[in-house]
DNA sequence: TTTCAACCTGTCAGATCTAACAGTTATAGG
DNA sequence: CCTATAACTGTTAGATCTGACAGGTTGAAA
């Protein structure tokens, strides 16, 4: 397919307004591909022991309540390989790089015998500590299939982007209850020292200010971010992106 | 160009072992698409009031100049766009789109000064916190120069995971002292919680056990991560990726 | 069998944080 | 001029953390 009309294609993802939309703009597109099967799962982080998972598919649905019921999410090669990678990979190519675990292997085999045999996998990060994977499937397994997935891969990659800004978008995932959480640059100032492990003595001196008023701004940052702790505020205002690493 | 040789072409990045390797493959490959200055900037969070900015550009020099010392980087309107999205854009849309300040205007038109009239920039974002940007720019600004930016989106999108993949890899940045920081399943259960805000005895009862064992947990934690407390632990192990929300 | 890692528990002193009291100063905008 | 916001400061009681003391259990590997 020439790349050209393929990305005016992807452009129209910036139009579509739910989740019917997507699937069903996925699945036409990979089909043209050569594919049969695609799967983009998200994880959208709440807090650190909470996060929300947003799956739009077409896998079997047996395949689906297996994988679930398994709690393959934290054995799944294809999603460990995602979880520390950017670039898009052949299922094949992650088998052989990869630690092979046992649940790791039997994963594997069984999607093999549900259909989902020659596949690739698309890991997307953003900058809002979101996580997503596009991966996609024949259920065929010859020479001449494999040489359609490797072909495959820039497309896919260009794809998966797009996919996720669409989701993005039709769940507003960006808005987070609407407000947004906004602090002044001497309350990101004292985070960011505090994240950084200094004590309230110790940033008061790197500020050249009191201590009773870097907990000042602490106590400020946390009422806005509407937690109950340091530990917390921390935590949630780099989840958050609220403090990032200087400069930049 | 077509996009199997092209994305064929990408592979070779993988084997590129030195940073003028990287510069060179970058420029013809941008000179192709028919781009004349190109700068990949990349920010590696060292510590949360630290960290490393690498840099791989045929910029002017004076340009370099300039921009450092009048500290553009935390006012580039590129950089502002490139820094909460995913997606590759032109320098004109993101002009259009973006707030207009008075510096990120003033900036956009110094840069059309010194040749970087029209551009593009893409931005990578890590699952270890990093976060790049491909900036790649024409000395000229007229109908056509416009059309074959536009066109050239798709190839600097696939091109910039690349060159960071290259670049991630040439500098060692997954390394980290060549030190994985492994903790135990019980430390990372107490941390996740402390992450999210809950107090020594809240988390000995969520994980029903006494409060002196979470604290001792936590200060193993600590010493690990090589921190002197909860804010740092936690913070470095968000930093390191060594907790993430659940579940994935 | 010994050794080791992971897990578990108790107490206590001193450091640090949290939340409440109660203010001052400077600047920007209506 | 009035008001709002950001920044700044002091004190205190009680909660919480930190680091030191000292120990026990379990299961897997050597």
């Amino acid at each position: 397919m020439d790349i050209a009309s393929y990305y005016t294609y992807l452009q129209k993802f910036s139009s579509i307004s739910n989740v019917e939309g997507i699937h069903d703009a996925c699945a036409s597109l990979l089909q043209e591909l050569g594919f049969v099967n695609f799967a983009y799962v998200l994880r959208v982080p709440t807090s650190f022991s909470n996060c929300q998972i947003i799956l739009i598919d077409n896998y079997p649905l047996e395949w689906h309540e297996h994988y679930f019921e398994q709690h393959y999410l934290s054995a799944d090669p294809t999603i460990t390989y995602c979880s520390q990678n950017i670039l898009p990979r052949t299922w094949s190519d992650i088998n052989q790089s990869s630690i092979h675990t046992e649940v790791g292997q039997k994963i594997m085999n069984e999607a093999t015998d549900v259909g989902l045999k020659l596949g690739i996998s698309m890991p997307v990060h953003t900058p809002g500590g979101q996580f997503g994977i596009l991966s996609c499937s024949i259920d065929k397994d010859n020479a001449q299939s494999a040489n359609d997935v490797i072909h495959a891969l820039p497309y896919v990659q260009l794809l998966a982007s797009h996919i996720h800004e669409a989701v993005d978008r039709v769940f507003g995932l960006n808005k987070q209850g609407a407000k947004v959480i906004e602090l002044t640059p001497r309350e990101k100032e004292c985070l960011l020292w505090t994240a950084d492990g200094k004590t309230a003595w110790e940033t008061s001196v790197i500020l050249n200010i009191s201590e009773r008023t870097v907990n000042y701004h602490l106590s400020n940052s946390a009422n806005k971010l509407n937690v109950s702790n340091r530990q917390h505020a921390v935590a949630k205002a780099v989840l958050l992106g609220v403090i990032s690493p200087q400069p930049i």
